[in-house]
Order: structure tokens, then C-alpha cells, then sequence
RNA sequence: GGCGAAGUAGCUCAGUUGGUUAGAGCAGCGGAAUCAUAAUCCGCGUGUCCGGGGUUCGAAUCCCUGCUUCGCUACCA
């Protein structure tokens, strides 16, 4: 019975184009998903596009279209990015979908009946011109305009009953929020008594949302109903098998969303009596030349810079990059620079290079066929050992999400063949010892081949090209066995996977 | 203001419970080699481990303090 996998991103808000950091979190998603897979789990791998909620609402009636119209026009931009990245995900989800409605509104329906979701009200400084609730702050200082004191009610989640449960349940489950400095900052969040939460708008305020189905005057408030894509997504009320079989979920998170998921959610799921999710991970910002991205600045790196940067080296390069430089723990910087420089290091001196030399050499002394390997000496076996131990290494980051240590211990391994190569010199003992030569360049294709299997998750298009050159009927995406290279079999038409960027080319761009 | 994290080679960072000459990758310099995409391999870092004080036989690692940066959170004018 294979183990299955649940991994989500945040379902992406439609007021906005992609961009690098959704692109981060989707494609380390991806990358996850597409080891588990080659291990042998069953994933389940989820994203999708949030389109509920008041900057919709705005945004459509700016352009002088529907909501509607607007939310399928950002919907596809995301589904046309993914696509272009060729990412797998299972289930693309959109909150304006009816499977997702029709359960928000069950389990509104529940949570109401249950008595955990309460009418109330509120009064406040409401700001109509902005339309929203002001603090006595900033009603004093005289930062909003055409500002009124106003009584609404409104429907409140019983959120602060879950504190303690939810405290201790963090402090015993050191694996619920990750990394650790997030989940002190949960913690420290929660020092303070925690309060219910708004989870209405009245529609003569918002009328873009889902309909509470115990009051028609009010839709539901965009968070709660977006967060529930995770279970309504998986088949919660609709399909128990498959709910039964996935959830619960890991939620790869950007650190800007992580009081909705550490506290919003799982205090949700425990008045819905749901399991919480196994982890949430939130992972950091890239910023651009040292400073926070933004379109004021200047510094923004848009997908359109990011996919010329994809025209040069290829898609699976970016994917690379994101896994290897990316902010996983803290934040990261993005320069093209930077870019170009691992591009160069890591694939087209390390791998790519080493891929030419193999073939050559097999080409020039071999007729291009596999070589049949004598019996395997000392260098021989420890090649194979560290392939295992890389292998091993790999999947125990994997475990840990520590996705950005998975490329430098794959390429590690590339470079001891290279090492293997200088120590052993098969251009040498071709001449002379034609048996040991085989054996050598025997043992260094398996150990390439073998590395092209563990990098295959972050770069499926070069592995997959990798393995077509290679001619051994390999099935991309799946272990493999280090000794199952087969002598004898004619190599494919070698071609440059990973021609060098001349870093020159930088000044002209 | 409170809470928390961080400050280690030019850059990005590792440094497990304090213990011998503080490490890796990249960049740089020198060399070897020439099978290969001027790629590869080898060699090269005496760095006030942010400053100051303390504990200890011994601290990057613990304690106090100062400075700087960042995060969360609260608030005053």
C-alpha cells in the first residue's frame, strides 16, 4: 500500500498576475510532489486561484466587467503559467467552483447548528469611501475619508474558545509549523487572548462571496471560505475515500499568510472535529537586489523578465534555481546574475560537461555502444556506495522539505565522478588497458545515469533528454538501479544539454 | 515598548550537547591535465567567529551588556 502524500500551495488571490513568489511556492511544490512520486507514494499534489472578496469585486468594476469574467481571466493567467513550467499538480481549484461552494455552505450550515459560529455585533469607525473598519487610531490621526460611526452585524467563529487546545497542540506537534522560527512566532501571537472571528460581510457591503446559507443577507468572509479549499478540494462531504486517503494535507505557505493558516484554519478544523494539518511550512521572500520587490522601486522581477531568462537556458533551469537558491528558511535574493552564474557552475560545467566527456569517449573507443565493465575494483564500488548514500541523503531532506540542500547533494555526486574520471583517466587507459578502460567508463555512465535520475525532479525536460541520449530505456521519473546500464546498447545522438551562457551576453540585456 | 531571530572568509551560508590548527560552495590566485561545453582536477583563506565584560583548564558555541539588522506584536506623541 503506498503511502500517500497531500501537498498544497495557497490558493493564489485573483487580484493579481503571478508572480515570482507564487511561482516559488508552486514549483517547490511540484518539486515534492514529483519525488514522492518517483518514491513510490501516491500524491496528491493541490493549487489553485482564490476569487472571492472585495478587491475582486473592485477590480472587475473598474474594468467594467463582471466578477465573474474577471476571475476566469486571472484563473487561466495561473493555469497558463503552470502549464508553461509543465507542473503536475493533480487539481487546480477555484473558490467560485460549485463543488467548493456547495461545502463551504455545509459546513457554515454545521458550524452554525453546532453553535459554534454565533450573530453578533460590531461598532466601530467605518470608513465608507474604503470601506472598511477603522482602529480609534486612525480615526484620530484623520487617515480616511468620509468616515462614520456604525453598528453592523455580523456572524463571529468561536475562534477564541481553541486557544489552549490549539497552544498545546502546537507545542506538542514540533512538526505543525515549520521552520521553528515560525512556529515562535505562532506562539508568540497567541500569548494574547485571541478573539472570535468575523466571518460575514453584509452583501450591501460585499456582495462577492459565498451566501451564508442561514442568512442571505451576508456572504461569507473571503478567508474562511478560501481556506476550506484544502478539504472541500479533497472530497470532504463529497467524496470520504479519497478525503480518508489524503488528508491530512502539508501546506507549503509564504510567511505572509501565516496567522490565517496557524491559527484561522486549524482552529476551524478543530470545530469541525478534522484532524489539523501534518505541517505548515512557510516559507520566505525573495527580494531583488537586496531589497523587498516592488513595482515602486523598480526592482520588481515580473514572470515576463523571468520566462526571457527561460529563452536562454531553458524552463527547467529556473526550476533548478528556485529548489537550490530559494527562500526556504529565510529570505533569498534574486539576481540574473546569480541566475546564470549556478546555470553555468552546477549544469553546464558540472553535469553537462561531464555528459560530453563520457559520451565522446564512449563514442571514440567504444563504437558508441555501452562498454561491458570487468569486475568492479575499490574506486568502482565506492562509486556505487555514494550513490546509494546521495540517494539516501536526498530522500531524508525530502522528508524534512529541506528542498534547497536536494541540488547541491545531487551535483556533489556529479562531481565526484568528474573526480573519478581525473583519477582514473580512461582517455589513457584506452591505449593501454582497453578491459580497465570499459570498467571505468562503464561505472562513470551508471553513476551519471543515476544522478540524472535523482535530478530528474528539478529539471524533467534536460533529464528527460538526458535519458533519450542515453538510449537505455530508462522511464524518466522513477528510481533505477545503478547497475541496470546495459553494455552493449548504442548511445543515442549526443547533443549539448546545457550549452554555457557567456556571462558577456549580461551587459547587452 | 514587549517578545523573538540573526550578526562567522569578497558573496551565500554550515558549524551538532563548549574541547585539538573555525569549515563548504561560489568568486579570486597558482598549477596539472588535454577525454570534454576555455569545461575538469589539484593546491592556496593568520578571517579581531559584531564590540565589551564574565563563567571555565578551555567558548563562534554558555551568562551579562552595548551596537546593528530583521520578524512578530503593542502603543505613545
Amino acid at each position: 500500500m503506498p503511502k500517500s502524500f497531500y501537498i498544497t500551495t495557497p490558493l493564489y488571490y485573483v487580484n493579481d498576475q503571478p508572480h515570482i513568489g507564487s511561482s516559488y511556492t508552486t514549483i517547490i511544490a511540484d518539486i515534492i510532489s514529483m519525488y514522492r512520486r518517483m518514491r513510490g507514494d501516491d500524491v496528491f499534489f493541490l493549487t489553485g486561484t482564490d476569487e472571492h472578496g472585495q478587491k475582486v469585486q473592485q477590480a472587475a468594476e473598474k474594468n467594467g466587467i463582471s466578477p465573474m469574467e474577471h476571475c476566469d481571466i486571472y484563473a487561466t493567467r495561473f493555469q497558463e503559467l503552470w502549464s508553461y513550467f509543465n507542473l503536475s499538480n493533480d487539481d487546480f481549484i477555484r473558490t467560485t467552483e460549485s463543488r467548493h461552494v456547495k461545502v463551504v455552505q455545509q459546513v457554515l450550515q454545521m458550524l452554525f447548528d453546532k453553535g459554534e459560529i454565533y450573530k453578533g455585533s460590531y461598532e466601530g469607525w467605518y470608513s465608507v469611501a474604503d470601506e472598511l473598519f477603522i482602529s480609534e487610531k486612525d480615526h484620530e490621526k484623520g487617515n480616511y475619508r468620509d468616515v462614520r460611526r456604525i453598528n453592523e452585524t455580523n456572524y463571529y467563529f468561536k475562534m477564541s474558545a481553541y486557544q489552549d487546545q490549539l497552544i498545546e497542540y502546537i507545542n506538542e506537534h514540533p512538526d505543525f509549523i515549520l521552520p521553528v522560527n515560525r512556529k515562535n512566532e505562532i506562539l508568540g501571537f497567541l500569548k494574547r487572548p485571541l478573539k472570535d472571528l468575523c466571518i460575514s460581510r453584509p452583501k450591501e457591503r460585499l456582495a462577492w462571496g459565498i451566501e451564508l446559507p442561514f442568512d442571505s443577507a451576508y456572504v461569507t468572509y473571503v478567508w474562511f471560505d478560501a481556506l476550506l479549499n484544502y478539504i472541500t478540494a479533497m472530497g470532504y462531504l463529497s467524496d470520504d475515500a479519497k478525503f480518508q486517503t489524503y488528508w491530512p494535507a502539508v501546506h507549503l505557505i509564504g510567511k505572509d499568510i501565516l496567522t490565517t493558516h496557524c491559527v484561522y484554519w486549524p482552529t476551524m478544523l478543530m470545530a469541525m472535529k478534522i484532524p489539523l494539518p501534518k505541517t505548515v511550512f512557510a516559507h520566505g521572500w525573495w527580494t531583488s537586489e537586496g531589497q523587498k520587490m516592488s513595482k515602486s522601486l523598480g526592482n520588481f522581477i515580473d514572470m515576463e523578465a523571468i520566462q526571457a531568462y527561460c529563452d536562454n537556458v531553458g524552463k527547467d533551469v529556473y526550476r533548478y534555481f528556485m529548489a537550490k537558491e530559494g527562500p526556504l528558511l529565510n529570505d533569498s535574493d534574486f539576481s540574473k546574475e546569480r541566475f546564470y552564474q549556478i546555470y553555468n557552475t552546477d549544469l553546464a560545467n558540472d553535469f553537462g560537461n561531464l555528459v560530453n566527456r563520457i559520451f565522446k569517449l564512449i563514442k571514440k573507443y567504444y563504437d558508441n555502444k555501452i562498454p561491458l565493465p570487468g569486475d568492479p575494483g575499490k574506486e568502482e564500488q565506492a562509486m556505487k556506495t555514494a550513490a546509494d548514500v546521495c540517494q539516501n541523503t536526498i530522500m531524508a531532506h525530502l522528508e524534512k522539505l529541506h528542498v534547497n540542500a536536494i541540488a547541491t547533494e545531487a551535483v556533489a555526486y556529479v562531481t565526484s565522478i568528474n573526480k573519478y574520471l581525473e583519477k582514473t583517466e580512461p582517455w589513457k587507459l584506452a591505449k593501454t588497458d582497453p578491459d580497465k578502460a570499459a570498467t571505468v567508463l562503464y561505472t562513470a555512465l551508471a553513476s551519471l545515469r543515476f544522478s540524472a535520475a535523482l535530478l530528474y525532479p528539478l529539471l524533467p525536460e534536460k533529464m528527460t533528454e538526458f535519458f533519450t541520449m542515453l538510449n537505455n530505456g530508462d522511464t524518466p521519473g522513477t528510481l533505477i538501479d545503478w547497475d541496470g546500464l546495459k553494455s552493449g546498447r548504442e548511445l543515442g545522438e549526443m547533443k549539448a544539454l546545457f550549452p554555457r551562457f557567456d556571462m558577456k551576453l549580461l551587459d547587452e540585456e
